[in-house]
DNA sequence: GCGGATTTGTCGTTTATACAACAGATCTAA
DNA sequence: TTAGATCTGTTGTATAAACGACAAATCCGC
């Protein structure tokens, strides 16, 4: 395999972005942002953004996995084991995300977002699976991220619905119970 | 004048350097920072280092200047007006910068660092004059900066000697009456 | 002291980014 | 609706930054 490794510019330049796009999402709607503001807030070139990305939608796809990922990969090796805080945590990290992105979006930009955040989920809840029981058959485990992960999103979506009545965590604490059933059934 | 504006990726390198040097500084000690450590962190090739800065003396120089200026223009910015708090909190990032940064260097460069925070508060107490009492003689604003700024600087070696006793807080307010006492004289 | 390892500072070549100018799209107020 | 302004996306050319190799200096355990 030709392992090039990507030029070193080029990770700094998109951390910029990402990073600078975070920012800014912590000030403004997501449709009042301009690809002008990012590339000043990042200090490059405009031109140089769509070197890297095809568009804002772009952009926010990349930063929802990438950031999400690693929110949430940080609060496993926290918790390093499915117990309750960590679905409380988990929980909090989704449902923060909803508050802060998925209001900001027109254009039904909310189910890509979705998509994205179920896919990652997804991810999240294989690996730490296999990490918990080497031993069963993959498979298996597999179809139960799935489960979790839809378990954890569903909640997501009701607690947003439900938001005015409890917090994140009191609201996933009522509903652990009944996500453990579904993982000893399994 | 021929003003040829720098290229902004120097501007950028230049801060991403500087920003990963200070928050270096904020883990290891002075003489235990190599270049290496400051590029990686910056995300950029250790010779475009030598590119911006001669070695890391150069840097350090620079960093001080630059950062404490910033902090204390935001210092008058916030209080504008050469009172009590401005007094107290010029003192605190003094004593800061003192405490993070004087300990951490060898081979006398206590005396460089020394040198820059004087030059530098000189520069900020005349412009605050300024600001204060457009109608006086530049000349005399010039001297007044002067006494503060050694007033004010000697108050910090002087609290360093003194640290085991009083906060900077405490310790520049016993000192304020004497040192208004000296402009009012002006 | 010695010897290996790390750090420093420099150089020529390759590549990512800046620039600035452009047409077309979208917004906004009159 | 129209006109002015802002934003988008693209291009060819100039330049800062990456690479990697190098000798010299410095560090550090033996």
């Amino acid at each position: 395999m030709t392992e090039s490794k990507t030029d070193p510019r080029v990770l700094r330049t998109r951390k910029l972005i990402m990073d600078s796009f975070i920012e800014l999402s912590g000030k403004k709607e997501f449709k009042d942002i301009t690809i002008k503001d990012i590339t000043t807030e990042a200090m490059i070139n405009r031109a140089t953004f769509y070197y890297h990305f095809e568009d804002i939608y772009d952009l926010l796809e990349k930063v929802l996995s990438e950031v999400l990922l690693v929110n949430l990969n940080y609060d496993f090796y926290q918790n390093d084991e499915l117990n309750e805080e960590a679905f409380v945590s988990i929980f909090e990290s989704v449902t923060n995300f909803q508050k802060s992105l998925s209001s900001r979006c027109h254009r039904g930009y909310e189910d890509t977002i979705a998509r994205i955040i179920k896919k990652q989920l997804e991810v999240i809840f294989h690996k730490m699976l296999l990490k918990q029981h080497k031993t069963e058959r993959d498979e298996a485990l597999e179809l139960t991220a799935v489960l979790l992960n839809w378990g954890i999103y569903g909640a997501s979506v009701e607690w947003r619905r439900d938001s005015k009545k409890r917090s994140p965590e009191q609201f996933i604490k009522l509903a652990i119970p009944y996500l453990r059933t579904g993982i000893d059934r399994i």
